[in-house]
DNA sequence: GTCTATACATCGATAGAC
DNA sequence: GTCTATCGATGTATAGAC
């Protein structure tokens, strides 16, 4: 059984790691501070010592976190059968999550804070996305790595876009399956033409 | 005509510019230091404030610099006539420019200084780039903004997968004139079956 | 124009009382 | 477990001598 205490310490670990992703959403999670953090949750910035044993094991809770987050997401799906489709809802997910939250999506997916490197189970993670990623490709017709290597960079070029210049909009987002068919469709053109 | 004192200056500043680029490609933009620059040139930090009035007039002159350095790039090149051929000499220029010097891209294209804002002739530079990268797009046959904006969303994707996962390689960037006429392929596919 | 010295702020981290 | 107090490092910017 869980003691009360420990569950307790959870309860406020947890809610210390919302309250940081607060923040970073409205100030950049590279200027998240501790100080503020901690006046967030109605604390001093030396109580945050207890939960955490320095600021890099905080970005790696975040990290984990967000990754859990992204996780669920997927997991709850129900794939379409057609493998065209199913690349789709897959994808269209994946974006939605990332632009809901760019600094989320910037821990996760890019490397914004100098010297923080996730933990290697964390990493796994990550890359356990990606090779269900794969694996909707391949099965949609993307065989060969460079095609799926530019059809990744497509989806984080439309996310990008999205994110930087109008972060509550749709205007590249929208393009998204239309885009999806025009490289899945690429393959067959190139054995046709090559 | 110009005294010799006003070029000297010039020159230094220059220099002091050269400097910060060189800086800011190994340890990144972000994490300049006007100590570090400093010593770099052969100063003390309280003198840099002869030649720039605070911290982020260095960046502007950084801005303008990296601006003025793209621009010379593209006004260097012979267009082919053919529209087609015309967009992949402007673009692949482009490219080699961003991957050349992340740090130098991150400043111009992306906003990696929190509170810096370029002035306003240096930003209209950068609306001038985009607008002759857009008349070349017309001209080879992408007419609606739309395909213009994801055009561009896809070549910034290419460039952030090469910057972010393998600098000096060109495992994305060599898929740069297949992915081009892909694009500029897809009005006409889509016209035929709408 | 360059220097030394320093003000001033921010931040992460630690010591020790309660 | 939370607090006050403080250390130590880093960074921008300014004052004033030379």
């Amino acid at each position: 059984m869980v003691g009360k205490v420990a569950q307790r310490r959870e309860e406020r670990t947890a809610e210390i790691v919302a309250a940081a992703w607060e923040l970073s959403s409205t100030q950049g999670i590279g200027a998240l501070s501790l100080h503020a953090l901690a006046r967030e949750v109605g604390m001093r910035q030396p109580s945050l010592y207890v939960y955490f044993d320095s600021k890099m094991a905080l970005y790696d809770a975040m990290f984990a976190d967000g990754n859990r987050q992204l996780l669920a997401r997927l997991d709850a799906l129900e794939l379409p059968v057609d493998p065209r489709a199913a690349v789709k809802v897959f994808v269209r997910t994946f974006v939605d999550f990332a632009v809901e939250d760019r600094e989320r999506y910037a821990l996760l997916l890019q490397r914004p804070i100098p010297g923080f490197v996730p933990t290697a189970s964390s990493y796994e993670f990550a890359q356990d996305v990606m090779s269900r990623l794969t694996e909707l490709l391949r099965a949609a017709g993307l065989e060969s790595q460079d095609d799926v290597d530019c059809f990744v960079a497509m989806v984080a070029g439309l996310i990008a876009a999205q994110i930087g210049n109008e972060p509550d909009g749709d205007r590249w987002t929208r393009h998204l399956d239309r885009l999806t068919d025009m490289y899945l469709d690429e393959p067959k053109r190139r054995r046709r033409r090559p």
